[in-house]
DNA sequence: TGTATAAATGAACAACTGTTCATAAGTTTG
DNA sequence: CAAACTTATGAACAGTTGTTCATTTATACA
């Protein structure tokens, strides 16, 4: 990791919140992630396969991107028979991207 | 660069919109850049010394992450003398983080 | 049991990031 | 001009990211 700078300026961003929040978004700033949290903002709890053909984006690849939410404690899954189901774990994930999407000037 | 899932689920975030914030929030999701840009909206322009003081952050270290930011067009430079002056020129970022800042929930 | 289907895993690799260190370049002032 | 000061630059390097491909694991079902 990177050491925190001294200063804490601030607009409403004290440090800890603003740990918090890059956290979420080096881990979500990414067109598949993004979409994927859209998806299951949407869904709450998709399978693989579901996931792979709505965003069109191939299986392994999908599963990396998955598996590494999961282990950043973003998502959460559970096997159902041939099928494994994704949903949002945390959910200020989605707090998140709302409070984007409300930001008309965009 | 990445290829963009094809699907356009929203929640009011479209692709066009959830690009231009992944770029944002990818170039600044650091902690010594967020520093940067709130110090840089509370301050209009600020000398990199300045800023290498308030944050504590190392000359070269701190001219890499500047000349980046400027790069990526987030930050604009004017020379003043000896000082070189830095200015947040992408207002958009402001919006996020305040945006972000806005957030109680976290 | 064998085959099909769903998903994970791991190697490999290129590209990018954050950092440090040493050095260069531009500016001011004596 | 030389010395001091401010900032940029470039090499080097470790670590991370995104991706692909081939393989494996887990489950269901004939």
């Amino acid at each position: 990791m990177t050491a925190t700078p001294a200063a804490t300026v601030d607009m409403g961003l004290d440090i800890e919140k603003m740990e918090k929040v890059a956290f979420i978004l080096k881990t979500t700033a990414h067109p598949t992630r993004i979409a994927i949290v859209q998806l299951l903002a949407a869904n709450d709890q998709l399978s693989v396969s579901d996931i792979s053909e709505r965003l069109r984006v191939e299986q392994s690849l999908l599963s990396h991107h998955l598996s590494g939410m999961k282990l950043k404690g973003i998502l959460s899954s559970t096997r159902e028979g041939k099928n494994i189901y994704y949903a949002l774990k945390m959910r200020e994930v989605i707090d998140v991207i709302q409070c984007l999407a409300a930001c008309t000037f965009l």
